[in-house]
DNA sequence: GTATATTGCGCAATTC
DNA sequence: GGAATTGCGCAATATA
């Protein structure tokens, strides 16, 4: 697909410095340039520095002013090349991010289960040693032959709920 | 706000076709540029539509260009306005993603220390049952007379759901 | 077909 | 002075 592209200028709310450079020799600075009928104009009229050699200050070290001067272009190359980089890393770091979600809830899906299972290992054992404790009880009478306690076929009908939750909420 | 601005052209390594438009009127479409001494150079010359009046398919509305143009400039804003709010909304996300990823590594943490205490419940209920076991079978010798058979009559319809529910909300 | 949403890219300011 | 981030605008593209 290859994109080139252009930039632009923005002369923001330029309170302080203006940035503004046109690229190239042939000056067409074009900074205003708002044409009648428009809404929002602002009143340009910055351009700062006009490289023309004149005696102000201008201090350019090689070629043109400041922009497409050798050192800047290469500057310039550099800095893309680092948002680029940059910028990929991020989205990577975003895509791993989103991976280790799914992990986790994965995960989390695990560690749920085996809560349940043993959960229910836990309840069928728990009501076997409810039973067998009866059944202990009972023998504590039986084989005595004199029992000295009532309460004989105890029928415990425990069908409520013997519900030993355990929420450990936090 | 308000932002005004212009372009330039980088010339990159535009293979393809190269957007370039100047927003004056006053020409300078200004594609090449690069000036001596540079190492990387291409060969620009790829100005494709010079809308300079001349005799192209040079088709603007309104004022000047197509660019700087009053429809232009009004959808170039509404662009930057659905970029920014793209942007925002992509950063939301991500910072969203993050936040659940610790969410759930909280979640995780939780579930694993219930898992741990099920565990060692279990553990410890096992061991007792065990345990009874053998004093049962002792018993069973021991008396010798009369045990000898298990299962009285203990009528423990547990028929109730003796459900140990562990509830995690979260 | 236009209007909005995404995305890649370059610039510039800032941070480290 | 250099790389890394970040906000921003442009344009191409995708989506509605």
């Amino acid at each position: 697909m290859s994109k080139r592209s252009q930039q632009t200028i923005n002369t923001e709310q330029n309170r302080g410095t203006v940035s503004v450079i046109q690229g190239q020799a042939s000056g067409a600075t074009t900074t205003s340039s708002r044409p009648p009928g428009g809404s929002l104009q602002l009143v340009p009229q910055l351009v700062p520095a006009t490289p023309a050699g004149g005696g102000g200050k201008a201090k350019m070290k090689k070629t043109s002013g400041d922009k497409d001067s050798d050192e800047y272009r290469q500057r310039r190359e550099r800095n893309n090349l680092a948002v680029k980089k940059s910028r990929m890393r991020s989205k990577q770091k975003a895509q791993d991010t989103q991976q280790r979600v799914n992990e986790l809830k994965e995960e989390n899906e695990r560690l749920e289960a085996k809560i349940k299972l043993l959960s229910k290992e836990l309840s069928v054992l728990k009501d076997l040693f409810l039973e067998h404790a009866h059944n202990l009880a009972d023998n504590v009478q039986a084989p005595g032959a004199e029992g000295a306690s009532p309460a004989h076929n105890n029928n415990n009908n425990n069908n409520g709920a013997c519900n030993n939750n355990n929420n450990s909420s936090q």
